[in-house]
RNA sequence: GGGCUCGUAGCUUAGCACGGUUGGAGCGCUCGGCUGAUAACCGAGAGGUCUGGAGUUCAAAUCUCCGCGGGCCCA
């Protein structure tokens, strides 16, 4: 019977990989994989979710696989590891598509449009892409459950994430604050630090220097101003403070300036370091720290701000002043600056907002009310001057935001927020962090250590509409807050009537009005949503809906691994963090591996406006999955960024998919001609022959190498080693030197090693890979195994993943091995200087080295024999004379050195017999590739005819049984040359094919005629079959 | 502007944590060889200021510092 099916020698690796997704999907592989672990020890992964409103790039695929295989290898390392898929699908980015479809861009716009409408709109939207990235998931081959995916707008979800926001809140750790945001004051919009990053422009402002008044106790003194410097003139109506740096050495200086026409002097304060921005002479009146002038007192520049919350209008210190540019005294206005802000509320300073949330001045400073900032920036100028208090007015290039959507300069400004206390939670932070594995290491202490030290409170909120509502609701009457938990709690505290099934997004939740605890009065819902990184921080709980049902979230908490890119750190691996430390105080994964960024082929980062994203789909149409896959993991360390190109990919298939296939190609053929049967035959490991020992040790080798890498995410080492194996080992030399073994036609003992040696090793090569290249593992496993041993699995992800057999390691003959494959080098060099052809068989060689190499060499002597053609290999001890152990004169033979110690010697003064001999395989060559110039099967018999002068017919007559042999003739005769010669063309049809041939300074003229036997037509049969 | 990271032949890269033979491979190129699994393989050759500079050291691709360039994050 047979065994195998028959394969093509070129694989369609595209054709193949559709053909295994129908075999999954029709026989639910993915399922059988997962639940068959069921019961077993779990390895819980979370998916971080993407969002499904724009295309699948290159680093998307590039997570997708990393992820796959990992969990493939987990999955058939015994674990049980459930697969479930995520979309995160509110946000600003959401919004911005939708309002592009509109045509408007401002909030005001959405409000006239309306809520409901348009966050219907954002909905429908967040899925637009859905079936492209479905489809790029499967064609990869991730395998994750699509069909039961967390969202994170439905409200289940959304319950969770309220629950643990009121945990927040009820450890008081959620708070209403100010925060100063970027700000367009055109589409009066806060912009994401993304968009903020996108526009910014290298710009000219004013770059004022100013002198702020000190109050002194006696008015009599001499003024002494402090110098500071801006560049945005505007924000000087919102000052509070100014900064020093407290350690820095600042000085007292008298300065001539001119005021009106005349000249005067004053004293003014800066740093010692910032002198060089005075224009003219100066004297240096006193030296002293920053922190000396800490509290000291200045008069406003203004007297119309009002100021609000606490004191103003002194000097403060602070670490982030620098001695870079301006004065070393710097302008600080809370409302205008995140910096500003920050240092203020520490110091408890009083906050001042004179601009309205449209850009322009409010009534509060009447000379410049309803100016838009940016235009009064002229006005402020020429009042300070008049006042006498502006030192000098230069022009200042730098790198400015602008609105990527409508140009208008970016405003920093000052807007109510509501903040989680994360800063009080850093030393939680930093003791969770300590408990998870960071891969690569350095993020653990380096990027993502330092953000932690440094964590500063989370801005919470968003004066949006697409997300979660924040669920904190105030009261109109005594500002009472309360923060709602649960879709119960929700209906339980609601003056008008809940259902069960509301949808908790707004226009709908805003309606829901709570009665106060305290007075019973109304409360209104405060208008935010929540930032969406909060949404998908929450993922490991709120996507089994934590705490309504509690079984799923017990067994998956925490995870034992996640994996996204780089750019993740201070996104989504920190939210993740964030949020579990606030509400459980626990790590919420305990692996973490950072990738790298795909980067086109010349190392540029992919951008749409760039224009060289790769599109998947179109690549698909070419690639196959497993290339790219293959090229991916062996590109480089995955935590590097990695070059990307079709052409890169194509070279991978060409290296090594082919490589494998052809191996498994040649097993089959062979197999299929032979019958062979892997049940039938059964032979210890010790009693093959050497170089199958030698490849079974190289294969647990690499098992246990493969496993040890896995285990420190190192993929591309895992996969690399792979790579070595298969191309060199298995294919470059097993097969290559076991060839003839399976053309034995009989039966016999070592063709019957060979076979069983070459599939063992295929079916584990092929669930070592299994993992890395799903799709061609699962064809081969198929086709080898499936229905071919009886105790085997269905499939070869449903097999466990080979563990190294310990016993089987036999370092002495991998170390024999390399060995002789230096003196096989050796051996070729030598030829090759001595311009002796390697199918010339020589007498011998002569190998010198010492006793330990002789043993391990003599081990595999046979190969050397064979690989440099020769009929013996001597050795000798390298400190005999080289004379005497070669019987003769030293120069007959090549030297070729190996080592310090060790050289091989080439006999190269070949016999009659040697030189007939190298005749007849040259003859015995040119021969088979006529045979296979016609496509002969590989049993197929031929006759041979031939016509050459006297001495290669002596040659040809001598060795007539081997070449009859080698080249399956049943005969070899003498003939006439044909008149003209026919052309493989001609014989495919049934004619004679005749060539004429040069061997050395020969004319050889060969004839074959293929004969039409029974062999073959069983061979065809077979085929069909 | 700040932090982190990467930078080795035309291209893709190993080596670097722990300094020490002549910095290894593959693709591509030239020449020769081998071949009935292989668009494969083997040998020889051309091709390297190991991003530039400085320092530490008897000795630096490797350690330190300062530049330059790419990437990411934050401004």
């Amino acid at each position: 019977m047979l065994y195998f099916k028959r394969e093509t020698q070129k694989a369609d690796f595209a054709k193949l990989e559709e053909e295994i997704l129908e075999l999954w999907d029709r026989e639910k592989t993915f399922e059988r994989s997962v639940d068959q672990r069921d019961g077993c020890d779990k390895f819980v992964f979370v998916e971080g979710p993407p969002t499904a409103n724009g295309l699948p790039h290159p680093g998307h695929i590039l997570t997708r696989v990393v992820k796959d295989l990992v969990l493939r290898y987990k999955t058939m390392r015994g674990f049980y590891v459930r697969r479930k898929a995520g979309w995160d699908t509110h946000g600003l980015p959401v919004e911005i598509e939708v309002e592009k479809d509109l045509g408007i861009s401002s909030k005001q716009e959405i409000e006239k449009y309306g809520i409901e409408k348009f966050n219907q709109k954002c909905k429908d939207s967040v899925f637009r892409y859905e079936k492209e990235w479905v489809n790029a998931t499967k064609r990869v081959g991730f395998w994750i459950d699509m069909d039961d995916p967390y969202i994170t707008f439905k409200n289940d979800y959304i319950e969770s994430v309220w629950w643990s926001l009121k945990e927040i809140w009820n450890r008081g750790l959620l708070y209403k604050g100010h925060k100063v945001v970027p700000f367009c004051p055109r589409c009066e919009t806060t912009l994401s630090s993304h968009e903020v990053a996108q526009g910014y422009q290298d710009v000219e402002d004013p770059s004022i220097y100013v002198k702020f008044k000190v109050k002194q106790e006696n008015d009599e003194s001499e003024p002494l101003y402090l110098l500071a410097w801006t560049t945005t003139p505007w924000t000087l109506l919102g000052n509070i403070a100014l900064a020093v740096h407290p350690s820095h050495t600042y000085v007292k200086v008298r300065v001539s300036v001119k005021d009106e026409d005349r000249v005067k002097e004053n004293v003014l304060i800066l740093a010692e370091a910032r002198l060089d921005v005075l224009e003219g002479e100066y004297e240096i009146i006193e030296r002293f720290k920053g922190k000396d002038l800490e509290d000291l007192k200045y008069e406003p520049l203004f007297d119309f701000a009002k100021i609000e919350g606490g004191e103003a209008h002194k000097v403060i210190t602070a670490d982030f002043v620098t001695l870079d540019e301006g004065t070393g005294i710097v302008h600080t206005a809370p409302a205008f600056g995140e910096v500003d802000y920050e240092v203020c509320r520490e110091k408890k300073l009083g906050f001042s907002q004179p601009v309205s949330i449209d850009g322009h001045f409010t009534d509060e400073v009447p000379p410049l009310e309803g100016m838009f900032v940016k235009d009064a920036d002229r006005l402020i100028i020429d009042m300070l001057t008049q006042r006498g208090i502006l030192y000098k007015e230069e022009r200042y290039l730098h790198s400015y935001p602008f609105c990527w959507r409508c140009g208008s300069p970016l405003l920093y400004y000052a807007r109510e927020s509501w903040f989680i206390a994360m800063k009080s939670l850093r030393d939680n932070l930093l003791a969770n962090n300590e408990q998870i594995n960071w891969y690569p290491e350095y993020l653990k202490y380096g990027r993502f250590g330092n953000f932690l030290e440094d964590i500063e409170d989370w801005a919470l909120s968003r004066e949006r509409f697409w997300g979660t509502p924040l669920n904190i609701w105030l009261c109109n009457d005594c500002g009472q807050g309360h923060c709602v938990g649960s879709i119960k709690e929700l209906q339980e505290k609601a003056k008008n009537s809940v259902p069960s099934d509301i949808d908790l997004h707004r226009p709908y939740i805003d309606d829901v009005v709570l009665e106060c605890d305290s007075c019973s009065g109304d409360m209104q819902r405060v208008k935010d949503v929540i930032d969406c990184w909060y949404d998908s921080g929450s993922a490991p709980f709120a996507q089994w809906h934590y705490p309504f049902e509690v079984e799923e979230f017990r067994q998956n908490f925490p995870a034992h691994f996640i994996t996204e890119a780089i750019d993740q750190t201070r996104g989504w691996f920190y939210s993740l963090l964030g949020v579990s430390t606030a509400i459980f105080d626990a790590p919420p994964y305990l692996n973490v591996l950072s990738l790298g960024h795909i980067l086109d082929e010349k190392g540029v980062k992919m951008s749409k406006s760039k224009g060289n994203v790769v599109d998947m789909n179109t690549l698909f149409d070419t690639e196959a999955a497993d290339a790219l896959r293959w090229y991916l993991f062996t590109a480089g360390p995955l935590t590097d960024d990695i070059r990307f190109s079709a052409q890169a990919i194509r070279e991978k298939q060409k290296k090594f998919l082919n490589t494998l296939w052809n191996s498994y190609f040649f097993f089959v053929t062979y197999a299929t001609i032979d019958q062979f049967s892997p049940n039938e035959k059964s032979i210890p490991v010790e009693q093959r022959n050497a170089i199958d020992r030698w490849l079974i040790s190289r294969l647990n080798t690499l098992t246990k190498d493969v496993i040890d890498a896995l285990e420190r995410f190192e993929l591309h080492v895992a996969s690399r080693k792979i790579e070595e194996f298969t191309i060199n080992d298995l294919s470059n030399w097993y097969i290559r030197r076991s060839r003839r073994r399976f053309w034995i036609v009989e039966e016999n003992f070592d063709k019957d090693c060979a076979y069983l040696t070459l599939y063992e090793v295929l079916v584990s090569l092929c669930k070592l890979l299994a993992p890395f290249v799903p799709f061609v593992t699962e064809h081969i496993y198929q086709n080898l195994v499936r229905g071919v041993l009886e105790d085997e699995r269905d499939s070869v992800h449903l097999c466990d993943y080979p563990s190294p057999d310990e016993s089987l390691i036999a370092v002495e003959l991998e170390g024999s091995m390399e060995l002789i494959s230096k003196l096989v080098d050796a051996g070729r060099r030598a030829r090759s200087d001595a311009g002796i052809k390697i199918r010339q068989p020589l007498k011998e060689v002569v190998v010198t080295c010492g006793k330990d190499k002789r043993e391990k060499a003599e081990r595999m002597a046979g190969i050397l024999k064979d690989e440099v053609n020769v009929k013996e290999v001597k050795f000798g001890d390298a400190s005999e004379g080289i004379a005497d152990l070669l019987e003769g004169e030293l120069a007959n033979y090549k030297r070729a050195e190996v080592d310090e110690e060790t050289c091989l010697f080439l006999d190269c003064c070949p016999s009659k017999t040697l030189i007939e001999e190298g005749l007849v395989r040259d003859i015995v060559r040119r021969t088979q590739g006529m045979r296979k110039d016609l496509d002969l099967e590989y049993t197929e018999k031929i006759e041979i005819m031939y016509a050459c002068d006297e001495e290669v017919k002596e040659a040809i007559q001598n060795f007539s049984d081997y070449i009859c042999n080698e080249t399956l003739a049943v005969s070899i005769e003498e003939g006439e040359e044909g008149t003209p010669p026919s052309s493989a063309e001609d014989a495919k049809s049934g004619h004679i094919y005749e060539k004429r041939w040069k061997i050395g300074d020969k004319d050889v003229y060969l004839a074959i005629k293929p004969i039409l036997s029974v062999e073959r037509d069983k061979n065809i049969s077979k085929r069909e079959k």
